[in-house]
DNA sequence: CAAAAAACAGACCAATAAGTCTGTTTGCTG
DNA sequence: CAGCAAACAGACTTATTGGTCTGTTTTTTG
């Protein structure tokens, strides 16, 4: 059961990109993590860009559907599927050996941030994650909205991408402050609210 | 009237972490955009990180101070002063001719994405800059309880927290997306939000 | 088992970029 | 106006880093 090392790399480069960033990540310290080579890498893949893009793509794709298109499978009720997903956020493991962390807060945000307005194909690949993660949510609102736990007065589109910012920006204030408190006040006023707005009647 | 090269480097180097960051910026590329050579920046400067760190201290406690603390000033009413702020932040300059744009956000966020865990210094200046941020809305949340357009039923510093949280989200979600409709929608739902969370009785 | 292709190792190259150092200009002061 | 210090110009150094290229090992396959 050898571990490939296309993978090895992708996994290797996405806590590169986690940790330290696109610009200030370099590849022998990377190649030395991942056990092999330059040789081994370009075997792969024709650039760092191109494992940089490869590897964000699979990661972020795969937390989504994986973590939260997976905890929305596991319950009826979306109210109780997002309350778990907050709950589980801050054990969650993103890939791997790779655990989320508050130091390092959301990688989709750290590169968005860093390189969204520096290189297209960055920009359009994580634009790509972002819909579909709020294509995720907004899917189970309705849901919730059909099966009655919700009221249809909200339109779930837009709701999804005041859940995501929320969560961005709670996750962003933890990676500088650190205060876990935060994150549960946060994430507290964040379901408080959605019971305001989305409610029935 | 000539304008000191110490303020024009600081004001240049503002520009290129706002739209660049720290990594990929620089000096020779900013040092023409200021007019100077290495010579005129290390007169002032130490290195390029020190010229960074003033250049973020300077600009984020002048932003701060200015952009939303003169917004308060200027209103008796804090629900009021908070609307505006939100309403003319699409149109606002940061500092000199440096406008803040949706295409890269807010160059808070971008500096702790990319910084904070990277380098300790980074990391404490961004955090007191936020500190400084959440005290000022706090202080005016509390101004609002204390004149009775706002209950007491809410913590300030907590709700300030999720204020920023959500303005930092939001415009993570507009440097990726680009998407105006995005922010207006999104800070629509927080002031609604904050009419509930906040309300008398 | 032999040949070919895939997988990998690592020396080398070229570009970049921060920082240094020497020398020149500008401006203030006695 | 002389002298001195602040302000600035720019060539040079040094370190880093992404990428290339040649050669070796491993695996697959006919």
């Amino acid at each position: 059961m050898k571990e490939n090392m296309r993978d090895i790399l992708i996994q290797t480069m996405f806590e590169s990109l986690y940790h330290e960033g696109y610009n200030a990540s370099n590849l022998i310290d990377l190649l030395k993590k991942a056990g092999t080579s330059k040789g081994g890498m370009y075997h792969y893949f024709g650039s760092k860009k191109e494992l940089a893009l490869e590897s964000m793509r699979i990661v972020g794709e795969g937390f989504i559907d994986h973590f939260w298109g997976g905890c929305f499978a596991r319950h009826d009720d979306p109210i109780r599927a997002l309350d778990e997903i907050l709950k589980a956020l801050p054990n969650a493991t993103i890939i791997g050996e790779c655990p989320f962390d508050f130091k390092h807060g959301c990688p989709l945000n750290h590169m968005i941030q860093e390189m969204s307005a520096l290189d297209e194909d960055f920009k359009i690949l994580l634009e790509s994650i972002m819909d579909r993660w709020i294509a995720l949510i907004a899917e189970n609102l309705k849901k919730g909205q059909n099966i009655g736990v919700w009221g249809k007065s909200f339109e779930p589109t837009r709701m999804a991408q005041f859940i995501v910012s929320s969560i961005e920006g709670t996750l962003t204030l933890m990676k500088v402050k650190q205060d876990i408190r935060i994150y549960e006040e946060n994430t507290e006023l964040l379901l408080q609210t959605l019971k305001v707005l989305t409610q029935k009647g």
